[in-house]
DNA sequence: CCACAAGAGTTGCGGCAGCATTGCGGAGCT
DNA sequence: AGCTCCGCAATGCTGCCGCAACTCTTGTGG
């Protein structure tokens, strides 16, 4: 789970940030509108949270800007301005839901799991592979119905791995499915998971395989 | 458990929620309607409790806008006006009872555990765990027939778990089920409930064991 | 078929964040 | 007054995970 997050100050962006990532989702934060198109162009967020005051300009406009290149990821605004003439007119423009600050975290991710339920493409709410199931918003995996716990950047290798099953995962999307782009590695932290995963998998008779494509990355396959 | 009290005069308020505290049930408030809905989307409560003259409307007509978005969450309407035609009139537009004020808290009680009774999600009347029995409507433990009490918040910690045992919760679904939003912790006050309540569990021999899952939250198994 | 290089796998170490435990003191109840 | 509950904070502990050293595998060129 990987979202975008526009937002000026400083402060509340750590905070949140840091608050997500204990639910298993990775945060990018960017401070400008400018760059929020391309990162969205590049990246394929699952949700954006989007501050209303920006330094470059009124954050609503941004939502007719991205629906226009065709994309309908879900938006929440979080933002001061919290009359309910101004959150008409933000759920007008296209946004999902709409959040007047300050708020507490646990309220925004109360919305942001409701709107993810809203969302088709993540109708993956839970993800099977071999004999697991994997519940991404609850961070939770079980082999034949028996919890099976694994330290956070394991359990998000394992569901990027898991989501697309059978099929090829990068290398570069694999370390973007773990790792935002402030938290750089410098060594083969992502391989280090993926051994103690694969040690982790065999133990708990998960009922799957990861394996190398050379130069490439991994693949998940069913036995 | 937690339920939502809509209703504007604050004493009573305030004396409603220490007393409903007492009986092991966290109460979010609020003394308008225009919050409500919201409050209950995020939240899920177990029952909601309505007064009818609010400063920004007649309270019944939260009904069947609550209803409306899919939610059949028990309604106990309490109010002064109190006449066997406003009474028609209130359960007539759902409401599952209706309390003339003034009353007492015991009746008060007693209706929503008759109301809960009701309702199909708590048929979870009695959680077994181990070798326990726990009935949170009536916040009693027992190990194998014996009664064990716990403070409150240990006790809510403890169902909150066996509610679903074998199953992480996270951290923020446990503070949640102790605490309403108002009540802030800037401490580990979590992290000691449960480390009193495991030591009285093992006293107890009460045939589970409360595990952690590091960074996400806990896990109840039985042994 | 061998040599070699580059990518992948494994593992111990150490720093550190999150968790466990416990004494203290204020608050509320009897 | 005496009791329990419980939030708070100090302390020690655990295990995650980044790192790097080293080995193993795979593909390529001679």
């Amino acid at each position: 789970m990987r979202i975008l997050l526009i937002e000026d100050e400083r402060e509340l962006a750590e905070a949140l940030s840091a608050a997500l990532g204990k639910h298993g989702i990775v945060t990018d934060h960017t401070m400008q509108l400018a760059d929020a198109v391309e990162l969205t162009r590049q990246n394929g967020y699952d949700a954006i949270l989007l501050d209303r005051r920006l330094p470059d300009g009124e954050g609503l406009s941004f939502i007719p800007e991205l629906r226009r290149t065709g994309k309908d990821t879900p938006i929440i605004v979080l933002t001061a301005r919290n009359e309910p003439k101004e959150r008409i007119e933000g759920l007008d423009l296209g946004a999902d839901d709409y959040l007047g600050k300050p708020f507490l975290v646990e309220e925004l991710m109360a919305r942001l799991r409701a709107v993810l339920r809203r969302s088709p493409e993540l109708a993956e709410l839970k993800i099977t592979a071999g004999r697991m199931v994997i519940d991404p918003l609850h961070l939770s995996v079980t082999v034949d119905a028996v919890p099976l716990d694994l330290p956070r950047r394991e359990l998000l290798v394992l569901a990027a791995l898991a989501r697309r099953k059978e099929k090829t995962v990068l290398r570069s999307t694999l370390e973007a499915a773990v790792y935002n782009y402030e938290e750089e590695i410098q060594s083969n932290a992502l391989d280090a998971h993926i051994s103690r995963l694969r040690k982790r998998l065999i133990d708990a008779g998960a009922g799957v395989a990861i394996h190398n494509i050379r130069g490439v990355g991994y693949l998940m396959k069913e036995e």
